[in-house]
DNA sequence: AAGTGGTCTAGACCACCTT
DNA sequence: AGGTGGTCTAGACCACTTT
């Protein structure tokens, strides 16, 4: 047998990181509260000041915190806009976001198809929410939504009665079952409308839609969400920053 | 007169790093060569270890530079696959990464249109070349692309013969010019394709079609290639990571 | 004034590559 | 062995917010 190539040597720093994550996702400070000072955590953990810094750098980095100079550190929110449209792509030509107006058409629990289970990372034929909605940018309908959302990860949403869905899923998410989006995969196609495209965007059959298929998911990486998107791209376009 | 509010304090870190920033982007280190190490460069500015290296991490965050461990700090470069890809968001069905193979239809030197100005913030009318290409992958065509360059920041491109046009134009612009690609805004949009698509792209005339409008950035932000594609997506998808 | 995060230093030691 | 980048410490001081 060969020696390991990579001989496990884990920073100090890493470990303190993986640890306030792992802290952080159990709930143990909620989104939005204050963790303990940088001393009282260097303390604690029986670190100096700069290794404990240095996680946290990380953690903010990764947007899992955020730092107010003079004030503390808090675990990160989707309160602020800046975290609402960062996963909303799709703004007018002249550059402005607006956030849309769902209007939620049903929702109904299911059993995962093989795509289904296979995005969400869950058995065929597990319980899942299905949701069918209707987005609106300046009252005109642009997107056709179909969201699955395993019942294993939120227990208890097959239940939430259709009216009180929120406009903002991801904060919804949350605000109630600690679920954090962190990640999204996103595949954009270009399709003709089929019928009932047509009929809920208000364009004729055969029109160009932007097709996009996204998994989200949380911060530990475990898909949460399966999002198929039609989008009328008259007035709007999907706009992206490579880097 | 209000005072200023941002009374321009500047941490040293920062100045180190805009110091070396403008020192790579002049061209003093080329890409892929290696920088003095750091107890050199710490000693050069008169700072201590540790804020040399907040400098350098921050542009290492940034990709403008490599370090490998035992051997030194490098100025990045396109050769890197992980680089040429950064860019180059089309992947077939099954994720598979292709660097597609260019047929160049035709490249002209022209003056810039009211829409070539303003995205290339140059004036109206200056000179401009564009290229017009199909880009194939797995010898099937399925992008259609025209791209306008601004002649001021890459002078003497318009001299290059069409058929020492490369296939990798961002690898191209830093070995030639010294013009690194380091961002890009892409919007993008559904149509249907005209005449001209249907032929390079041997589909029906308004079938549905990804159109992309890229303008692609320098280090220093500067707008530097204005991108239109055309893209089929039956076995393949514009791929994009959210976080 | 006291507490928080942010910068900077000087020095020690570790991990990796080259010779 | 000697050079490079990477980690860690202890302590000083600065900038911002709150009391």
């Amino acid at each position: 047998m060969h020696m390991p190539v990579k001989p496990a040597f884990n920073p100090l720093y890493q470990q303190v990181k993986e640890s306030l994550l792992r802290r952080i996702a159990a709930g143990e400070w909620a989104p939005g509260s204050f963790l303990p000072s940088e001393p009282v955590l260097a303390e604690e953990y029986g670190v100096s000041h700069g290794t404990l810094r240095k996680a946290l750098n990380e953690l903010t980095a990764e947007r899992r915190v955020v730092r107010y100079q003079g004030k503390g550190t808090a675990v990160a929110t989707f309160d602020a806009d800046e975290a609402l449209f960062r996963f909303f792509r799709i703004v007018s030509c002249e550059d402005r976001r607006t956030l849309p107006i769902s209007e939620v058409l049903g929702a109904a629990p299911g059993k995962a198809t093989p795509e289904e289970a296979a995005a969400l990372d869950i058995p065929l034929g597990a319980p899942v929410l299905r949701i069918e909605r209707v987005r609106s940018l300046d009252g005109v309908p642009l997107l056709n939504e179909r969201i699955t959302l395993s019942c294993a990860r939120m227990p208890g949403i097959e239940a939430i009665p259709v009216g009180a869905l929120p406009n903002t899923l991801y904060d919804f998410f949350q605000k109630r079952f600690n679920v954090t989006i962190a990640k999204a995969d996103e595949s954009i196609t270009a399709v003709a409308a089929d019928k009932i495209d047509a009929e809920r965007l208000v364009v004729p059959v055969g029109h160009p839609l932007l097709a996009i298929r996204r998994v989200a998911m949380d911060i530990e990486e475990n898909p949460v969400e399966l999002r198929h998107t039609r989008c009328v791209t008259a007035n709007f376009h999907y706009r992206t920053k490579l880097s």
